[in-house]
DNA sequence: CAAATAGTGTCTTTTAGACAGTATATA
DNA sequence: TATATACTGTCTAAAAGACACTATTTG
């Protein structure tokens, strides 16, 4: 047993002693346009897999792994910090990759996180940001590192996140239509729901939204009545929750 | 753009470019004994937060994260690798915990683990595993580092797996009873379940739990018919989910 | 006007949960 | 024998999902 006091074991600990790995951030930035889920995609400009497509990330600095996560996805976005588009952003540790040999120089723990952002604008020419990209998560494979692995872990925390939680409304502007929210899950899902269940089902579950006593300005495109605008409610889970169809297959 | 070649690349990368961080992983084990929920605990023999309490844990070495995790929980268990008890364990990876400053020796990301496992004899006296002991959760309290948080987090994921995954078979053994297993859900939920309903519940889930045509050797302590067992099933999600009651309080 | 959509009504099936009842063990 | 338990039956309420219908807006 250790006798020495606090202060002289803080005195001697060196930290050279422990094996030397490097610790980054890379986030799933996930977005819906055009009725399509994308995410936001890097160009390689060095090796290891130069010129292959990357999740955004880096190096974890003197911060908390949360705030590198954000910094990274604001550098990469061009949006500033601050910014109101950021700060709306839906930032949750996804998990961590860290088999040795994911990355050819050294050995790296990634902490990987998962976004969930409206519709954001193309990423600033200049800069970090001028390799960035979104793209159709249906076209998007062959990434460098474990980053498919990590991008499909992503997808599917999306996918039963909105089953359980108000994350949809992450994707939407402030003030949404029921259709906007059902666009949400259906690209998210990759399944369309049936229009009138949907919104009796959304209505229906206490905090997920609140009516705002406004109306869209206009009706869809090829016709039909104008709908009332919402905005997120307080709910942090959905109860009852809005399961998936057609679970029976992914059970085994 | 660099026009180095990938070799040139690797031979002039320095690791020591970038900020020293060391990577640790904890492990947060659950366990049934006479029906209450207990967790894996060290008594810390060195600073900081000396003769505190704290998970069980250690720098990860060169091997995946996972086999760190299981590492460490042999280590501290006694129980051997390749040994059958340590292999029917269920290990996941909980989080990433990485602030800096929750270990004032340097900065530490630590990559958390829940393992769950039927009822496990005592650590082995001498080596890691000597000051290691299963702590009632209720009499868990004012760990070491940022203990508290993480076995809180695993508390919460151990309920909330409950509810939609068949991960309740990995607290009893091979060969149980639909009691035993109502008890697993009493204790990781800390309310009684209606016993009734439970059974019925827990056969009509499609790959739950398989009869194995065989019965108790005896009924209850003060009396009852002697109860059928059964094993795992094959599923890997519940559908329906068995659904733990009163979650308006945790909606918002 | 034709077509599309918002929003609501209704019916059926599934599931959760309350409660009761019977048979079978135990001390 | 008194009591606890395994397991099943039955009823009600909640919820999911299929389908239909009306009113409203668009081109």
């Amino acid at each position: 047993m250790t006798r020495k006091t606090e202060r002289e074991f803080l005195a001697e600990y060196d930290p050279a002693d422990y094996p030397a790995i490097a610790v980054t951030v890379d986030v799933v930035a996930l977005t819906i346009r055009e009725g399509a889920l994308h995410v936001l995609l890097v160009d390689r400009a060095g090796h290891p897999y130069l010129g292959r497509r990357a999740l955004p990330g880096g190096f974890v600095q003197d911060e908390t792994l949360d705030a590198a996560a954000r910094r990274e996805l604001a550098e990469e976005t061009g949006l500033r910090a601050g910014e109101r588009a950021l700060d709306r952003v839906h930032l949750e540790q996804l998990r961590t990759y860290g088999d040795p040999g994911r990355d050819p120089r050294m050995r790296v723990v990634s902490v990987a996180y998962l976004a969930f952002a409206p519709s954001l604008p193309d990423p600033r020419a200049g800069g970090d940001a001028a390799a960035a990209h979104w793209v159709p998560v249906a076209a998007a494979g062959a990434l460098a590192f474990d980053h498919d692995t990590v991008l499909a872990d992503g997808l599917e925390r999306a996918r039963s996140k909105l089953e359980y939680t108000p994350l949809a409304t992450a994707f939407v502007q402030d003030e949404f239509t029921i259709a906007e929210l059902r666009a949400v899950y259906a690209a998210v899902w990759g399944e369309d729901l049936h229009a009138g269940n949907f919104h009796r089902k959304v209505l229906s579950v206490p905090g997920f939204v609140e009516g705002t006593g406004r109306t869209a300005e206009r009706g869809a495109e090829r016709g039909g009545p104008r709908p009332k605008l919402y905005r997120a409610g307080d709910a942090t889970l959905l109860h009852p929750a809005l399961l998936r169809p057609a679970t029976e297959e992914r059970v085994r």
